[in-house]
DNA sequence: CGACATTACGTATCTCGTAACTATG
DNA sequence: CATAGTTACGAGATACGTAATGTCG
């Protein structure tokens, strides 16, 4: 799992659709959905119900979504704070 | 940034030196010491000061291991999460 | 057949490990 | 000169994009 992946499938989680997606990440269709694939592949459970109008969350999709974003929350903070101290400025992590 | 680069980090700064951490990884040094180099590159500021002794952190990088060792639990949690979902447990996220 | 996602496949990029190098007490 | 980290470099693994292939209403 990387966070490539990880960013990847909240940006289809919430489009809903793979090719919008991509657009969004400026990507292709193919990587983003074998990000999808692998993430489902490595969690051992899909984490999306595929309709012909797109992608649809299941229940194991939604709790990963929680998660997902705060994991990139996190990783954000983490850049923040430490170019924050870096700088000289008190550490607010 | 990775979630293998922030792995590393973590074992780096928990051990003191790069190359008892890249033991505990199963790694060689090289590799993991361009991970750290390629982090604070990243992020634009030294995290370790290199003695003769190994890896000593930097303020800026105690700031960076408590939001990496959050970032970490915060995956792991999300596995765990998505597996227990996945098998018709209630989400306890 | 239209609107999607996925698979095939070749190329470019990344990442590893071995070996060579640098630095410092 | 011993002990640490870093740089060079070639080989194997990854990940991209284009094109081809499902799949389902």
């Amino acid at each position: 799992m990387s966070l490539t992946h990880i960013q990847s499938f909240v940006a289809v989680a919430e489009e809903g659709h793979v090719g919008r997606a991509a657009r969004r990440l400026h990507l292709s269709q193919p990587p983003l959905s074998r990000h999808i694939l692998s993430l489902e592949d490595e969690l051992g459970a899909p984490l999306f119900e595929r309709t012909p109008r797109g992608m649809r969350l299941l229940p194991a999709g939604e709790a990963f979504l929680t998660h997902a974003r705060r994991i990139l929350a996190e990783v954000d903070a983490a850049v923040h704070t430490v170019r924050g101290v870096a700088a000289g400025r008190p550490d607010d992590s």
